[in-house]
DNA sequence: GCGACAG
DNA sequence: ATCTTGTCGC
């Protein structure tokens, strides 16, 4: 594996500025609709495809953690990747790279894009999709850490955030029933015309009948997937809990690595 | 100046 | 993201 647009890599020593301008290019270099070989719907139906004699498409799922040194202080990111094929967990693998820069809200990849980027290259299996944790589109500039990796990879992904950044529902999103979505439209925050359709408010699960409910995460298009197809996958490929398996899994070896890294 | 702000 | 037990509700 290795990376179709070096260029676009995201350099933590940028400016601030020079950072911005590097998002609206990926932005123009983006795809934000379907533009992949392998079978979508193969992800509602795992065995389905192994019954026709077909392989399954690989999924990846890739989250981070930090890790603190002797002071106390967040010196590191851990970057956990996690590809799935048919539901089966295929291979697991993690990278830590030194923190260059604090997190500031838009320029999440310059923070994370590093050890990512580490922890892919050092994935055997090269993955059909790939899901990040944050966001694609709905991002100021169209270009969340989603959009960021899928383009500098050139792989199809798509952003799972639990909140939104920016951006309008089109609908009141609370107390949606589980497998509903409410399209998520550019507002004046971001750099579409107002009214794109960004994302989706997905809905993957929900509390039976209490007067508690679960908030919805916001799918976006990283690369080559459309918005539809980017909330349907991720809907796809949750199971009992509320993140898709592929994150979920991410998120939880993340943690699990840091631990023993630490140890 | 005010408000908003993924992980 | 991270610090963290108990606790409310099915």
């Amino acid at each position: 594996m290795s990376h179709p647009r070096p260029d676009l890599v995201p350099d933590p020593d940028l400016s601030r500025a020079e950072m911005e301008t590097l998002q609206r290019e990926i932005a123009s270099v983006a795809v934000f609709e379907d533009d992949f070989a392998f079978d979508p719907d193969a992800f509602s139906n795992p065995l389905e495809s192994a019954a026709t004699g077909t392989e399954p498409p690989v999924v990846a799922g890739v989250d981070q953690s930090f890790l603190t040194n002797e002071d106390g202080d967040q010196d590191r990111a851990l970057s956990a990747v996690v590809a799935m094929q048919g539901g089966e967990v295929i291979e697991r693998i993690h990278a830590v790279t030194p923190l260059e820069i604090p997190y500031i809200p838009g320029l999440l990849s310059f923070r994370e894009g590093g050890p990512i980027l580490a922890a892919l290259e050092a994935l055997s299996v090269d993955p059909d999709l790939f899901l990040f944790d944050g966001n694609g589109r709905i991002h100021f500039r169209e270009a969340g850490i989603a959009t960021h990796m899928g383009v500098v990879r050139d792989v199809p992904s798509i952003g799972v955030a639990k909140s939104l950044l920016c951006g309008t529902p089109q609908e009141d999103i609370d107390e949606l029933p589980a497998g509903s979505r409410v399209p998520i439209e550019a507002n004046s925050r971001v750099d579409a015309p107002d009214g794109t359709r960004i994302g989706y408010a997905v809905q993957t699960r929900q509390y039976d009948s209490p007067n508690r409910y679960i908030n919805p995460l916001y799918v976006s298009s990283g690369h080559r997937v459309g918005p539809e197809t980017a909330a349907d996958v991720a809907h796809d490929l949750t199971s009992s809990y509320k993140l898709p398996e592929p994150v979920r899994l991410a998120d939880q070896y993340a943690d699990e690595a840091k631990k023993s890294s630490s140890r």
